[in-house]
DNA sequence: ATATTATGAATGATGATTCATTTTTTTTGT
DNA sequence: ACAAAAAAAATGAATCATCATTCATAATAT
């Protein structure tokens, strides 16, 4: 079996354990457990709790951001790019429940997290948003007076708000799709009926 | 002194301690040092430590709710009213600023809380907003087609994610005022040059 | 006097981490 | 190809520090 595979393992049971029952509630002999190894096992591959956490968010947030640069590179138009990132972030839910679990409620909270590790990666990935816009604005799509850092605040954090809403109800109660295009739609277009 | 003396003093002492070391990571004894009382005397007043966040959390997003009820109702114009809204929920991190960082990465955090402790108060809270939006739609000044249960969930989670933003920078990058404008700014009137 | 409120040291459960031992894999010599 | 030796990986029981909670006692109020 190779390093990897152990390492791999353990990360997907990480996964699965913060997922039910939370980082802090979660017991290292549930993980071990979970990747069917021994509890010392885990410290040939990681050096401490925090650390599964941290090496699972690398690792993870790493691929997503790959897959959705990829889809919005295909892409011309920045209106389109809006919803495909919406669209990219809300099926996470779908495809990987337990990751979407662990990024929204644990990781979020921690301000150890957030504070001292200054996350570069989770930079990286709203900042997609950003990039998005000003190249809107340079198109003349989107309005000049917006400001590139706050709307991609504000779309994450809009997105982010419907994840954790199907997270916590089971079912969704709306579908993806509806959801991803909705809030598109919104950001494009305004709620009001008309211009003032 | 009064009961509720005591019960305020390690309510707040909770709040500073929570805020600074997260919940799983403060010590009952760091909130009785702060409150000034001995380790024991919490338990005469909460049940238990997650107690005391439950509690904490009920009594202070009821305040929050009353406030902003207040000022919203003076208001006519629903575009008004959803500028309130943000003003007023970005203002927290001035005036309260431990206990909006509780309320930010602790509360949303915890699995528990928010899936086992059905929480009546918060959703109390978010659909002031789908309110707001429903009155906007029979006024005719929103778009009928907008879904005031998805409208709420982003206009919330932009907001919250610019306190977010906020609470990790210790400088803000942006005024709070103009923050608020913007975000309600966007959703009222989208991102785009014109009407496509 | 009696009842109420507060104290803080002692208890006991918990669970992350360690490490002596075992198992498995790789290397070496014939 | 095979066995012995060495190295690497894995095990899981034991350790040990950490707190939440309790409760016998003390202080304060009625």
């Amino acid at each position: 079996m190779r390093i990897s595979d152990k390492h791999q393992k353990i990360t997907q049971a990480a996964i699965k354990v913060f997922a039910r029952k939370g980082f802090f509630n979660a017991r290292i002999s549930d993980i071990a457990k979970e990747a069917k190894v021994a509890d010392g096992t885990i410290y040939l591959y990681f050096n401490n709790k925090y650390d599964i956490l941290i090496s699972m968010f690398e690792d993870e947030i790493g691929k997503i951001i790959l897959r959705v640069r990829l889809l919005i590179d295909q892409e011309e138009d920045p209106r389109k790019m809006m919803e495909i990132f919406a669209l990219n972030h809300l099926q996470l839910i779908e495809g990987k429940r337990d990751l979407a679990e662990v990024l929204q409620m644990e990781l979020r909270q921690s301000n150890k997290f957030m504070k001292e590790y200054r996350n570069k990666k989770f930079i990286e990935y709203i900042d997609i948003i950003s990039t998005i816009v000003r190249k809107g604005q340079k198109m003349g799509l989107f309005r000049q007076e917006l400001l590139p850092g706050i709307i991609k605040c504000a779309y994450f954090g809009a997105l982010d708000e419907m994840s954790r809403l199907w997270i916590l109800s089971q079912k969704p109660p709306y579908s993806i799709k509806e959801a991803a295009r909705q809030v598109s739609d919104m950001f494009l277009h305004g709620m009001m009926t008309r211009k003032t």
